[in-house]
DNA sequence: GCGTCGATGGCA
DNA sequence: GCCATCGACGCG
């Protein structure tokens, strides 16, 4: 009998296109979760589930790098949906974005943790853990992730009970800090700060 | 289980 | 002088 499990196995994952990410950052963030990050490096290949991300909508949002204007740094969220922006945080940690929306709108979503999938053990929860994990690094800022190294798996049989939460440690972003932009996939337990309203 | 703190570097 | 963090430590 071709159980659920069979079936399940045999679908091939359909890989994350262009239009996936060139919406609205809120929706793209929710829509993220559940959905496998996979970076192909020397042959082999990692992947896990996402199930944390973040919401940065625009050079309004105060808490989103672009307020500060358009930078070097900043220059790919202003560009084509579906890039990794890359940065480094507190001079200790790479954290990958995924832009979103349209060019000339600087908007990204934060990944922020995911479940190692096919017997990879790793820490991927939080954002610095993440991109250590994966070996993303500011040398992946502006890759185009509907190509072939690092890219995105839609996995329509995974249904996450999704939870929407305030942004970590973006206190200081006056009226945009206490926005409900995070997600989290309420039933893993690879989200940073679990119980963080 | 909580608060505090140091590491460390790019950026405005 | 900030930070889209992390892990170690001290407390009790």
């Amino acid at each position: 009998m071709p159980s659920d499990l069979q079936s399940r196995r045999t679908t091939k994952l359909r890989k994350l296109p262009r239009a996936f990410f060139a919406r609205e950052a809120e929706q793209l963030a929710h829509d993220l979760i559940g959905t496998i990050l996979v970076h192909r490096i020397d042959g082999k290949q990692v992947s896990g589930r996402i199930v944390e991300t973040e919401a940065y909508v625009g050079a309004h949002d105060l808490a989103c790098h672009a307020a500060k204007g358009r930078t070097a740094r900043t220059e790919v969220m202003f560009g084509r949906a579906g890039h990794a922006y890359v940065y480094l945080c507190y001079g200790i940690h790479d954290m990958l974005n995924i832009v979103s929306g349209h060019p000339e709108v600087a908007q990204a979503v934060l990944v922020r943790a995911a479940e190692p999938l096919d017997g990879w053990q790793a820490n991927l929860s939080g954002p610095g853990n993440l991109a250590k994990g994966f070996g993303i690094t500011r040398r992946h800022n502006g890759l185009d992730l509907t190509g072939g190294e690092i890219f995105l798996l839609e996995d329509p049989s995974y249904v996450p009970r999704i939870v929407r939460t305030r942004r970590i440690g973006v206190d200081y972003a006056k009226e945009w800090k206490d926005a409900p932009l995070r997600f989290i996939d309420a039933d893993s337990g690879a989200v940073s700060r679990p119980r963080f309203r």
